[in-house]
DNA sequence: CAACAAGCTGGAGTGCACTCAAGGTCAAGC
DNA sequence: GCTTGACCTTGAGTGCACTCCAGCTTGTTG
């Protein structure tokens, strides 16, 4: 059993991400060329693992599947699109600052509003 | 003009909530007994804008309107409801933690893509 | 006074990201 | 040989949080 690809089950148990939403990410073009089993079912291999963590990732922090699905479509086109690709993971990273900041704000208000109860159990 | 209180489109201006979104979280129960101009416009009082400040803060940090409506009935119930207001505002400041670390860790693997562009302008 | 802006209501429509259902294939185990 | 379970495909359905629309009233302005 030295193998190296993953089943979808694996892969849905590994990432956290669901059957039928890693067959929805290889529909809208997120996932490329996943190889088949010769039965037809999919195989995983631990790029694709990586991969699905990274969508996880950008995905929780409100990446769209729009634009998700143009970064790989950029990423298809070959090495001259590295810089567009590069300006889309700066863009994202300043929006997860700013999520990142909003929410520490959001602790103080519910902060201020706890104080408010503190004579409670 | 000495009016302490605010149209709904200076509400709107102040808060960033669509008027749209102020009559909808009316309409929802989350937003109790807004006065009325005699033409039966609504004028928002300061308390109002400071709940929806806080009403705001929940929803772009995740609660939904139907955990935000509930939390609205228990206020509206009285004081014996304190304990499980302050347990809802407990449980939504540790949601916001875990939130703030999914996000340092995206922030970590979004820098780790990156140096892999390290070398584009 | 005409016309425009601001607001009102009830109800329908939208966009997004899944999620589910129906009907089928295939391999393994009893 | 029949059932079971994992997987397949296509296409429809769901839930959430808005957002828009039609048709109305009211107040202001040139």
């Amino acid at each position: 059993m030295t193998n190296t690809t993953l089943t979808p089950a694996q892969m849905a148990e590994r990432t956290g991400v669901s059957l039928d939403t890693l067959r929805y990410y290889e529909r809208e073009g997120l996932l490329d060329d996943v190889t088949r089993a010769d039965n037809g079912h999919r195989r995983y291999s631990e790029d694709d693992a990586l991969w699905i963590e990274v969508l996880r990732c950008l995905r929780a922090t409100g990446m769209t599947i729009e634009q998700l699905r143009h970064y790989c479509e950029l990423g298809a086109q070959g090495d001259t699109t590295k810089p567009e690709r590069r300006q889309i993971l700066l863009d994202h990273r300043r929006l997860i600052e700013r999520q990142i900041e909003e929410r520490q704000e959001a602790l103080r208000l519910v902060d201020h509003k706890l104080e408010h109860y503190r004579e409670i159990t």
